[in-house]
DNA sequence: GTCTATACACCGATAGAC
DNA sequence: GTCTATCGGTGTATAGAC
């Protein structure tokens, strides 16, 4: 089984996910095509286990960047972290557009994927909640609904602070997305540069403290 | 030709575009899949074909927004831009994933489809335009290099605020990204609603004038 | 411009022998 | 658990007749 996931992974690398094929996985394998039904009962189940396992191994990188940076300030640890989403992402660009690229059409992703992905998003989840709770501008008016499940992870944080997070969070990725695809091109010469700028230009309009705790 | 790339356009909604083809959309005319060849050299140069029109279509949608609210502040004509996006986007999904999804491997993008990208891109650069040029807490610093594209289309711009434009701009996509393809589930009840709250916001943080020029 | 025919690949999934 | 064989599809691309 581990051996097809790898095998399948390496595919990735070569076809992209929604011309994974279990055949070719046989193929690689030395197996006939038939045999490796014995282990997986469908290619969606096995694109399952790929996003489960590839969504686990982002998330331990971002964990391990929180943790080796744990003595140091909010602000540090943010950059820490996008620095390693994104090295991460360099390293395995096809994972990562697994991950956070187009959905294969017709897959339906079951629930083991939503939980294996919260890995990463804990881990940016947190560093948010070190944002300072009632920031000078914060207007008072009223909590808005639309916002409740986000207000769960982060509580006694107003709207505007919220919204700010997750734009912040949501910037992260669409500037990662937006190198890897070609996006940037024309408008940033350095990419190295220009993530580490703009990683620590978030962390430090999200309000991060710049002290350890 | 127009039937090729409608068909082409109707089979994306299907497949992907990974999946897009020739004999698909020959079926789908009526044809004999070898009469496609007179009119498409092959695959890619349909993708091209179609990465074009669909950017180029993008590019009016925006362009038509920012036109019905000219007269009105930065600050509107931003989140007017930004809604006319999302809306398209959710309108033609699978074009939307064509344009800023994952791309098809493969596939060596022509330069004509970067220059029909950046109508789309050129819309929110002349917005940014609008941004206070030396907000208060620009610090000086030397200009980095990194960003001379980008400081092309914005002249006279401090560096933290052009890096907070780039942001703004990679996190109206990355919120269109997430929320289309599931990212979003849990933490956003109201995607409408988060939607406009996080335009505005942006809107705001960039400093654009909500007074009518 | 459109057709038929063809070469040469690919795929998911199952039946049934060993 | 692995195999062979099979069903019933998919595709790109070209040759050559009309």
């Amino acid at each position: 089984m581990a051996a097809i996931v790898a095998s399948a992974r390496r595919q990735l690398a070569e076809v992209g996910a929604a011309e994974l094929s279990l055949r070719a996985v046989a193929r690689e394998l030395g197996m006939a095509s038939s045999a490796v039904y014995r282990y997986v009962a469908s290619r969606d189940e096995l694109l399952t286990a790929l996003l489960v396992e590839t969504y686990s191994e982002l998330g331990a990188s971002a964990e391990a960047a929180e943790a080796h940076t744990a003595t140091d300030s909010a602000h540090a640890r943010w950059v820490a972290v996008c620095h390693a989403v994104r090295r991460w992402a360099l390293a395995h660009p096809h994972d990562y557009a697994l991950l956070y690229g187009t959905p294969v059409i017709g897959y339906a992703a079951p629930q083991d994927t939503v939980a294996a992905s919260g890995r990463v998003t804990g881990v940016f989840a947190r560093l948010i909640g070190a944002m300072p709770p009632a920031p000078p501008e914060s207007a008072a008016g009223e909590p808005s609904p639309a916002l409740a499940g986000m207000r769960s992870y982060v509580p006694g944080v107003s709207d505007p602070v919220l919204v700010r997070a997750m734009l912040a969070w949501t910037a992260v990725f669409g500037t990662i997305s937006f190198e890897m695809w070609g996006h940037l091109v024309g408008a940033v010469s350095d990419p190295d540069e220009y993530a580490d700028l703009a990683f620590r230009r978030l962390a430090t309009d999200l309000g991060l403290p710049t002290q350890r705790p």
